[in-house]
DNA sequence: CATGATTGCTGACTTTAGTCAGGCATTTCC
DNA sequence: GGAAATGCCTGACTAAAGTCAGCAATCATG
């Protein structure tokens, strides 16, 4: 823990998120209780569901129902069901809460243009490349990688975009169906990791420990939203980490010669290309890495 | 207002300020009610006086002194006068206090860890130095600036931390009561400016508009808390409007050899070095600048 | 079609936050 | 020395935020 940096992120939460936040805040709040306006907003213009609405704004379901009655009685919204299932309902803002909505757009519009306004030309440029940048780094760093079957809802999200992306990407597409070798992915077979942000899985990456044969890495994803952020390296890492516990001295894996970002991660990961050791009819390329140096559990 | 802009910048509220402040909330509130752990945390291992307290966490007196009564039936905090004045009061923590401190001390640095913990080495890198950045930039963008009587609390805590600093830096010490000339700048025999951040004051400018004198600049300081973040030019640009809005062709001003800070600021804003004007025996060089370009009111 | 799980709603709370007027002790200013 | 100002405290509020248990409707499933 180095202690330099450390100070920099605590005086940054201090400063930045308390005095900003409080800001953000008192320009939302127009009159109307806080919790109110957020979940105004949250709805949106497109409508949302109510269970979309709890997870995002971590509401307990009597409170949340409570502002959307609110809500509800001073005409800004109306709730109902929607599609398919009945138990399901939606909140639409109405014309008083769309107008409202906008409202509160031009508002945040103008917050933000406040911060930019007293700045001279050259540090408003500055201050806006460094919040992209904090931004996207402290994204990746909100990433958390854990242990999930792949039979859990954020997995199938993952293999499903996974198998998408390769089928639109092959040149021959990719003729997989989710879900056919499950079972060598759950251990004692094999382990399957998934990268969350926030409440969003964001990649995968599975390991395939069959005695006797290799042992090797499959179905590493990232989705397009944190690509270059490090997660498909971390995610590597864990995978070779749990090699390693699990006692190989190398990994294996093949990928397919349209997937260049990835071919590049396991060049730098410090794979090796060796010669074809499956029949897998979509791989091009089959590399190895020793496992010398990889740290064991933890 | 630049759309390109201002979405980085609401993103970056909506995101970073959002995520983080509720994480280091749900850091702080250790069971206990938040405001009580901010308190708790504000009043530190160095102690505080309640003022300082109600005006850095800007809260009610009533609400504060209930809160530190809590503080106080829980056997964190002790409250009693301190030095001079027999009204101002002063918290400091107790053992137990002081334990807890630590804790939310260690906690923070943990919170903050955990931010920079997955990242590789560039990235840290590039994350604290793109914190460092926003907060600078952020902080220098929160800073205000409006006319102030020089009698006002506010503008009296600018003139003394300016007298006292002028008393420090020069060669002959600076021996000049504050409010010997308070008169002179409000209107219509001048006007004083001061710049706030958030609740501080952090700067401060003066112009003298004499009949049948140069129109003076007088009194523009800016605190070391800020220095370097464009908030004097910022008081120097206004200073200048408003001498123009008052009809004056030009401004004049004097300082000290040992104020090169100054010195630079006003070259650069296009003052030149003229010949003395006036008999103040602190003075080393006198400048002027003519207001052709200077724009009207606002 | 019976069963159990989901989803959302309601009533009855508690806790936290925040405000306001009045009061007392002390200090400052004529 | 007395009036005004300052700093803090207390009592009596209100509003907002959050929790919990129970209920009714709906859906998936065998």
């Amino acid at each position: 823990m180095d202690r330099q940096l450390v100070d920099v992120v605590r005086r940054f939460n201090r400063t930045v998120t308390q005095r900003v936040g409080a800001l953000d805040d008192s320009y939302l709040a127009r009159d109307r209780p806080l919790a109110q306006s957020r979940l105004l907003w949250e709805i949106g213009p497109a409508g949302a569901e109510v269970a979309a609405l709890r997870t995002r704004l971590d509401l307990d379901a009597g409170y949340l129902s409570r502002l959307l009655r609110t809500l509800e009685g001073a005409g800004l919204v109306v709730v109902g069901p929607t599609g398919g299932d009945g138990r399901v309902r939606s909140a639409r803002l109405t014309e008083a809460g769309r107008a409202e909505w906008d409202l509160l757009d031009r508002m945040s519009d103008e917050l933000a243009w406040s911060m930019l306004a007293p700045l001279r030309d050259g540090q408003r440029g500055r201050l806006v490349s460094a919040m992209a940048e904090v931004e996207r780094l402290l994204m990746a760093s909100l990433v958390t990688i854990e242990v999930c079957p792949p039979s859990d809802p954020r997995a199938r999200a993952c293999l499903r975009a996974y198998v998408g992306e390769l089928d639109e990407r092959f040149e021959s597409g990719f003729a997989v169906t989710v879900g056919d070798d499950d079972h060598e992915l759950v251990p004692p077979a094999g382990v399957f990791l998934v990268a969350t942000l926030a409440t969003e899985a964001v990649g995968c990456g599975g390991l395939r420990l069959s005695p006797g044969e290799p042992v090797e890495i499959k179905r590493l994803w990232v989705s397009r939203s944190v690509r270059g952020l490090g997660v498909g390296r971390r995610l590597l890492d864990e995978l070779e980490r749990r090699a390693a516990a699990a006692g190989a001295d190398a990994v294996h894996l093949d990928t397919n010669r349209s997937l260049t970002e990835a071919i590049q991660l396991y060049r730098s990961a410090g794979y090796h290309e060796i010669p074809r050791y499956n029949a897998n009819p979509y791989a091009h390329h089959w590399f190895a890495k020793r496992l010398d140096g990889v740290a064991g559990p933890n």
